[in-house]
DNA sequence: CGCATTTCAGATTGACTGAAATTT
DNA sequence: CAAATTTCAGTCAATCTGAAATGC
């Protein structure tokens, strides 16, 4: 990123493709930042907070949950295994399958990336008022639906 | 991404920066394969786009003007080279530039991504009305805009 | 001198593909 | 047998860092 100041091709300028990207880039900043001081990235966010929500899982469902890759689902889960954050075991009911589990030092860490989460929305969304995010935050929904029910296999 | 579905977890559901790094997602998903079938990538596109706006330019404004790095900028132009699509010829007033110049193949490949892009716009807001994705534009503006002046240098 | 420009070599992150081994 | 799961070995685009060479 670093754009979209006044020198921006002006087709690109009211492009809402673009403008979405500006977005997702500011936020994407926002949140590495905010993370990486943390000791931690978006993948591990999202396992950590689709386990905290659904309960142990396997490593297939985790990845269909957080929008994860299968194949990125196993690095992340390595990287969060090597700190305790998680336990991994087999399945006993399905030997395909390991067990995720969030241990207790997983749960505190989530709490943190959590505030850290709230702290960039604020941040994010300063220049808007209270009703206006909400507006955005409404509209963002409708495409994002609107999407994802046009790629569900099932 | 591949998600957003009803089983994401919840306290990602509703979060703005959730729900813009999804739109981004599905947005970057339909430009790459939109710019891919057209033979370019989205730093080709901003390339062309900046120079059709501005005329004539040395790399290192390019890059400020299309938000990409100075680095990127030539690896970017050497593929955009390669097929006529941009000229680089030194600058005699300043030896240390190159002019980079937009080739009649360049303006009419720029038309093509112009309208992919346009395609795009539709397909992505596909399930907003007319006015709702004017509001949408000018949130999202409004939230680029805040964080864009907060990081120029000058 | 300090500064701007172009270039190269490299790293990182997020997203994705293909294929193998195992089990259902 | 077909299908699901885990894993590894890669690719790719976008972004950014550092350092060198050249010229202002």
């Amino acid at each position: 990123m670093t754009t979209s100041d006044d020198r921006t091709p002006t087709r690109l300028r009211h492009t809402p493709s673009w403008l979405i990207n500006l977005a997702s880039a500011h936020s994407h900043r926002l949140l590495a930042e905010g993370f990486t001081a943390a000791g931690a990235r978006g993948y591990h966010y999202r396992l950590l907070a689709a386990l905290d929500e659904y309960g142990p899982s396997s490593q297939a469902d985790l990845g269909r949950r957080s929008g994860i890759d299968r194949s990125d689902v196993v690095a992340a889960l390595n990287e969060l295994a090597a700190k305790s954050l998680v336990d991994r075991s087999p399945d006993p009911s399905d030997r395909r399958r390991n067990v995720i589990t969030l241990t207790p030092e997983g749960s505190r860490h989530l709490a943190e990336l959590d505030e850290v989460l709230t702290r960039i929305q604020e941040d994010l969304l300063a220049p808007l008022s209270e009703d206006e995010r909400t507006r955005l935050t409404e509209l963002l929904l409708r495409v994002v639906d609107h999407h994802a029910e046009n790629r569900r296999p099932g």
